[in-house]
DNA sequence: ACTCTATCTTAACCTGTGTTAATGCATGGA
DNA sequence: TCCATGCATTAACACAGGTTAAGATAGAGT
């Protein structure tokens, strides 16, 4: 199974750079392979998260939690989606937010060293490090300009139509809280979709 | 005035990458350096922005307008600061944005044509792209953070203490819509600091 | 079949923010 | 000096969403 996802994973990752043989069977022959139990935490605020994980099976959110405890989910991974905490990979700090299993989980792991030592090795990983994070970026200004600028409506069908697995693997209150309000107004709002449609 | 900012601009990048004089000496060869009166917009939705803009001198605003034509600020860039479009830079997409000057602004621009050839010269110029795209990640994922986890007050705070020459340059309904309020919000908070604090 | 738990819905009330509009107050130009 | 402009403040009203709490429903486990 592992070898399944992270064929499919080079292949994609081919589209962009071009990994050599030998590169490529490095990084294998180092990666750590973790299971998170359903409720785990992979990272916790204050912790240092140095590692970047890659999901080969199983499901995650990244959430941050304020003062009273209350959750904003910020992210999900599934299959095939590596999550990580920048702050820790990039500057040595403690990560800021939450990461936790929702399904049973396994993931391929690749450690800060592994990844300096990649940098060194050869120059296809420090630009697939630069295309990560710039098509990353790209997702962080997509979702900022939806929570700007769409109603929650359009927030909701945006996420049904672009993650439909997501919206049959996750609960309705995991959904509203990624959406920026409460599974109260997410129930209310879709109460009155159903109304109005008639 | 060019020289003097762009000589302390390579100062901060050497804490991070080296770049070789020859290298440095083709980039300063190949800039463009651009002038845009108060008001003109360096980039529109819809337009094809694909240069950067490293800011001389000057002061610039990116904003979201929505189906109204209501404005979101979204950042601000003051001299050092580096503003593009990524979305034209690494997809060839159109802007999402606009890119407006708020006071005369002179930058140092370099395109994407440009950004391709150093990334094939030397590795620094990778690196460099891996680190600036990591650390304006960074940089988003505190602000989204402010915006889910701190008040609107906190939000100010923040705002006044991390960026005390933006605060005197920019009238308050700019900042007012960077902390995701209008300016009306923004004055009512304000009043309610004073009576409050006596 | 029964209970426990998790999820979703609905209702009532409250609060902060958007909206609109009026006012005050500088500053700069004619 | 006067007027126009830009900016900040304040008030009144409407409304979306938060909060709390009470049901409804469906599954899982015994």
């Amino acid at each position: 199974m592992y070898e399944e996802v992270l064929y499919s994973l080079r292949a994609a990752i081919a589209n962009f750079v071009v990994i050599p043989d030998e590169e490529w069977a490095f990084l294998l022959s180092k990666l750590d392979y973790l299971y998170f139990p359903k409720g785990a935490f992979l990272a916790k605020p204050g912790e240092m998260a140095d590692c970047t994980h890659t999901i080969i099976k199983g499901l995650v959110r990244i959430f941050y939690a304020d003062s009273e405890g209350k959750e904003f989910n910020k992210q999900f991974g599934a299959e095939h989606s590596t999550v990580g905490s920048y702050t820790s990979l990039v500057f040595g700090q403690p990560c800021r937010y939450y990461i936790q299993a929702l399904e049973d989980t396994t993931t391929a792991s690749c450690s800060k060293e592994l990844i300096d030592q990649l940098y060194e090795r050869h120059p296809c990983w420090e630009r697939m490090g630069r295309l990560g994070a710039q098509h990353y970026l790209l997702f962080k200004e997509k979702r900022e300009e939806e929570l700007i600028l769409d109603t929650l409506e359009e927030r909701y069908r945006t996420f049904l139509r672009e993650n439909p697995d997501l919206s049959r693997r996750l609960p309705q209150y995991h959904i509203a809280s990624y959406l920026g309000v409460t599974d109260v107004a997410l129930s209310r709002m879709r109460s009155r979709l159903k109304t109005n449609s008639y």
